[in-house]
DNA sequence: TATGAATGAGTCTTCATTCAT
DNA sequence: GATGAATGAAGACTCATTCAT
């Protein structure tokens, strides 16, 4: 039933999400659905916070060691992984954004507020990053809080557009990195 | 009725405009909007086309003039106009982004391709900016692309949370500007 | 006005006659048919009464003189006319037979009572040359009111046929006047 | 369900049988109906054909054995139920005639083509027995296509007739099948 | 007379939810 | 627990007709 409704979620729209095609994707009658949930909002949301669980878990297993390695490598890898996290979780926001109700269940059901390319759960993984390379003396001094929101927000951004316009991922992830890395003044 | 439409858009959830709401909002009966407009899309896209047009307008009106000032002030002024610009363009893209076939119209009425926090029209001028200040050597080399996308990415996600968190936008925006004028390698 | 109804009417199926269709079609605003008609009906009854009694007039014009030529030939050439007023007729009865209410104004209108491939504005002219060549002793003894009946009827039909599928309609025209001049029982 | 449509195919014009009407005729609510036809047009095919078949089954059940009796007398009595048929199958024709996609779908589900007073399963019958009572020698040499034609076009048209005006059905079929067996050229 | 915006009842269709079996 | 037919409110859309200008 739960892999029924992940697999819609990512298929359809929001609004395709029917019971009669919840039913029959899961081989079972209607009815089912209201035998083991209390709602069909109750079912999305379920599925909702499994899928996002996933991907969650993904992304700290693949969030790079401080100070191994090389720092601006591990920068665009985090980048790259952050693009792959907002890529596959956009189907997710997609349903969420339009539909205020199911979101605000979605919130409470995960109790990470501040959503969007976010919640704690997701930002943690990256502060924790910056900040262990910053006092191992790999990176500068750098307000360790806005960095994260500029490499969340620039890859969800990424990610959206590449839904869109074809893009060439990885030269720009690059350029981000290369970027946030210089600064704007220049490195005289 | 193009007015109700902005008014319906503004307030409710994108299933909540309804031919019936709609119609009640403008005080007219439900039928007239196809006197008009071929089809409720076609109504709605006219809508979002309208706001966005006076959006971009405003955004056009307040980039700081290059050269004028200092160039940390001007980017801060220019962070504040976009986290606006992005706050009051969130009811749209929430309808946009849910609904792939009225954000198809709308980008094809719009002929900017690349929607997200930009498409030509709200990239370019912050483009613009940036090159200017770089030719006049107030600011140093880099990628003026990827800086143009840093800064849209960015206070389009302050926008974002601050829809769902109570945040310190104005001192979000200052850290936002510090981190991107001095880069995370450290000014050594 | 009546011409906008007449191509509409040819070209539609009756559902698709609409008053906005109408004014489109004659480019005159929608209010005009209500200075004119009481009624769409109303429209629709005059355009059809126009192209029946064009149609019926053709049909006068194209009756063999009878005693003039060979009666197998005068036969055919009536077949054949009586095919072509079929098929030419066959929009109106569509758009009359689905409408029992204007096809009672329509009745009414024509006075003609007794519709289908028939009324007596098309049947008569068939009896009457019938009559003729029977009374000039080029045809034997029948029922010349079966006769005719026989001779609209089977027209009628093969009008019918030939929208659907592709027949030849000429051979067709040929064995069914061959038929009826032979009898069933053969020429013993 | 089906009895519903079937009921209110035969009494209602076609544009007439509203969702609405169905749902009240068969004590349901209007929803039912897409439980179990993907469409309103999908339940109209499908009560046609049950009438259709039903009358295509009677029809055969009643056409007199070839070489038994007299042919004159099997010829009218063949005669008088073809326009029984066709009495029974006008309500039919009547919604069909003036919808063509509805018409395209039955055509589909009959296999039949060749509509209007046929398709195979109503021409076959007529021209098997007039061919075992032509092999018979119970009737000369003739077109057996084109009697065939004759014979249902012009008790399709009685049928027809009989909808409107009062006629004399009988005789009628008695002239029919004089004139048919004997032919225009007269029995010299 | 012509216009065309406004009307509003009515059409088909969808879908979450219930409940007797 | 499972079934799936039934429900009925709600949605988008159509269209003949009216009427102030």
């Amino acid at each position: 039933m739960l892999d029924a409704a992940e697999a819609l979620l990512a298929e359809r729209s929001i609004s395709g999400v029917t019971t009669r095609a919840l039913a029959k994707k899961a081989q079972v009658s209607e009815g089912v659905l209201y035998n083991h949930f209390a709602d069909k909002s109750d079912l999305l949301v379920a599925a909702l916070v499994r899928r996002f669980s996933y991907l969650v878990e993904r992304l700290n297993a693949s969030v790079p060691r401080p100070g191994e390695g090389d720092v601006r490598s591990n920068l665009e890898l985090l980048a790259t992984h952050l693009v792959e996290l907002h890529v596959d979780a956009l189907p997710l926001v997609r349903k969420l954004i339009g539909e205020p109700e199911l979101l605000a269940r979605f919130a409470v059901a995960i109790h990470g507020p501040g959503l969007p390319f976010g919640g704690r759960q997701i930002r943690d993984p990256v502060l924790t990053y910056l900040e262990a390379e910053q006092k191992a003396g790999r990176l500068g001094q750098f307000d360790v809080g806005a960095a994260a929101d500029l490499l969340l927000a620039t890859t969800a951004g990424l990610a959206l557009v590449s839904e869109i316009a074809v893009i060439d991922s990885p030269s720009k992830v690059h350029a981000l990195v290369e970027t946030m890395l210089g600064g704007l003044k220049g490195e005289q």
